[in-house]
DNA sequence: ATCCGAGTGGGGAAAAGTGGGGAATAGTGG
DNA sequence: CCACTATTCCCCACTTTTCCCCACTCGGAT
């Protein structure tokens, strides 16, 4: 389970430290995508094929089409290197707005990458309108 | 599994290289195939088997005949070249309305080549009608 | 104080993408 | 059957990007 919020940096090279905390999980790749907003979601391979099975079903073969050439361009399969770093393809870097500073977050079954900027504004709103958390 | 978006060309030769993730599945070549839309198709050799012994299944000889006389003869079988490369034959190229600059996206069990700019004018379309990606 | 793992940065080798020359091949007309 | 032309295919060359490896810093734990 992805868990948790971690800032970290995306490089010159496009390179971002995947959390030691999620590496276990992630050791034999996984797929990044166009997230829900301004931001990237990042599946363990396992999740990714569960998740996109879920979401073509039940959709007539029209509709599938069209689906399937938004959800399959909109990803791509990661590996991490030596230092448990992954690249995240320029496409989707534009895509998301990832400045130099992002926040990684653990959403349970997959985690997300925000530019830090964006994440902030973005809980800051939720806050003010879902009120407190409900531990 | 074809994933992704990539930006490639193609030169005065009718050649295309085909993106680096997609080599290994393809080493023993493929088929190409006008696609559904202005585009065209490419499918592993076993992906093709497959996607087309699942069209012609249930459909009376009639039909068959008719059917297999569209989809065959608008195929084409491909080999990769030393460098990873592609001849796109001609007919199809008119047919998908390729120019030099092209986009190739993957599409699960499949890889699409669009002109840059249908690609690009579709993907907004698609944006227009369905919204956000959902991950 | 030292060790160790995490996060970051960068150099250099390898691979990817592109372009083009020239030989082999296929197709065309005499 | 031969000559000519056009196309295809194989190879080499160049540039850019990617990937692998080593090095440094910073905290926390021992």
């Amino acid at each position: 389970m992805f868990l948790g919020e971690h800032e970290h940096t995306i490089d010159a090279k496009g390179r971002m430290a995947v959390p030691a905390k999620f590496r276990a999980q992630m050791d034999r790749g996984g797929v990044i995508s166009k997230g829900m907003g301004v931001c990237l979601s990042v599946y363990t391979m396992q999740g990714w094929e569960e998740k996109s099975a879920e979401l073509v079903s039940g959709k007539s073969s029209d509709e599938l089409r069209d689906f399937e050439r938004r959800i399959y361009p909109s990803a791509s399969e990661i590996e991490l290197d030596g230092q448990g770093r992954m690249v995240i393809p320029a496409k989707l870097r534009a895509y998301a707005e990832l400045g130099t500073e992002v926040t990684v977050a653990g959403v349970r079954d997959h985690f997300e990458v925000w530019d830090r900027a964006s994440w902030q504004s973005y809980q800051e709103k939720l806050e003010a309108e879902g009120g407190t958390v409900p531990f």
